[in-house]
DNA sequence: CGTCTATTTGAATGTACTCAAAAGCGGTGG
DNA sequence: CCACCGCTTTTGAGTACATTCAAATAGACG
């Protein structure tokens, strides 16, 4: 069967033009994977070797604290990449646990076969430079929301800014993603309705 | 009178390899810039064209919250880079605000001069994409201290990862960054004293 | 169906904030 | 050199946002 990297070549070709042969050789370097619903990537303190490219269903990547609360760091619907770049850059044990909310299927890559793919086509350093770069940006936007908003705030923020999750993810990812107890997004969210109907 | 390139030469050599005449380009297209303490680098609701490397004193990018308060999203001492990366990738005006918290020396470059340099040498895509990823990595680690720790270890985490800043700033600038008001930083400490006296 | 997990609701609690006032500290000018 | 001003830090009392724990309800899956 047949990988799917239509998705893939049309979000490389959003910032770097490639010959069809450069196409074909990043291509033979990804491998497709298949995760059922709950299934793991990655694991918290293993080293994270490789990069996922998510087509279909989604990731997400997450630490546990020390009372054992999930705290979502990332989710990786179709078009996203996911990994433990901590773990990836320093080739050591991470934090992060990545695994699939859904039936999920991706373009997975070594890091050191991007390693190669940066000499052989240096282009590529150019497009990993500016995917990093856009995440960076948005980690940004997360820090400051969780410093400066209340947790109603991030919540009405969420909804907003990805409503294809919020129809797809249950509330208690939600959650773990804007940083409450599942118990109190759920007093938010009557808190919302109870407000919105009486306009 | 001479810039001083010597540390941001040595922060590229740790990544790529330069021959005297890439170095000799490079350095024309930084600027050497001074701000005195409080003095302005960039203001929110600005487009951020440059970038900033640090190499003397200390800048801060932080955003300013509905109610007025100071959330600190990054510190660059001598040897880090600094800017909006959101609002200078989407040339879009930003949220952050940067300035010095001491008298302070930069080397800055336009983001145009930045992306000229990358056609022209195209091994500092590499250079940018690793300090980019390193950014990365670190946003994660403080999002997840966020979301995990209380303010108590937060602060004891800043201190024993930070130990210069710890003695160089004030402590309603630390305050700003973990995220916890100068009153309550203020409480923690004294909390800390007597807890460590008492054994 | 029955089991398991997710969600809702409520009461009690805790962490961190607000407001206010006092004390400390540093720079500046007379 | 000292006095004053502004800003930072400390301390305290009251408050608010969010958590904890517990129990009931609703949904999803085999």
């Amino acid at each position: 069967m047949q990988m799917e990297t239509s998705l893939i070549l049309q979000e490389i070709a959003k910032h770097i033009q490639l010959t069809k042969d450069e196409e074909l050789h990043f291509c033979s370097l990804l491998t497709e994977k298949s995760l059922k619903k709950k299934q793991i990537l990655l694991r918290a303190n293993a080293v994270n070797t490789l990069s996922a490219f998510v087509t279909k269903g989604c990731l997400r990547s997450y630490s546990i604290d020390r009372n054992g609360f999930e705290h979502i760091v990332q989710f990786a619907p179709p078009g996203w990449w996911i990994a433990d770049i901590y773990s990836m850059i320093s080739k050591k044990p991470g934090k992060l646990n990545i695994d699939a909310l859904e039936d999920s299927t991706m373009l997975v890559m070594k890091r050191e076969e991007q390693e190669e793919l940066f000499k052989k086509i240096p282009k590529f350093e150019r497009f990993f430079r500016i995917i990093t770069e856009n995440s960076v940006a948005a980690n940004h936007a997360r820090l400051m929301d969780y410093m400066g908003l209340t947790a109603q705030e991030r919540y009405e923020g969420f909804c907003s800014r990805y409503p294809m999750l919020m129809k797809t993810l249950p509330q208690k990812q939600i959650a773990a993603y804007i940083g409450v107890t599942p118990e109190f997004l759920s007093k938010l969210k009557s808190e919302l309705l109870r407000s919105g109907k009486k306009r």
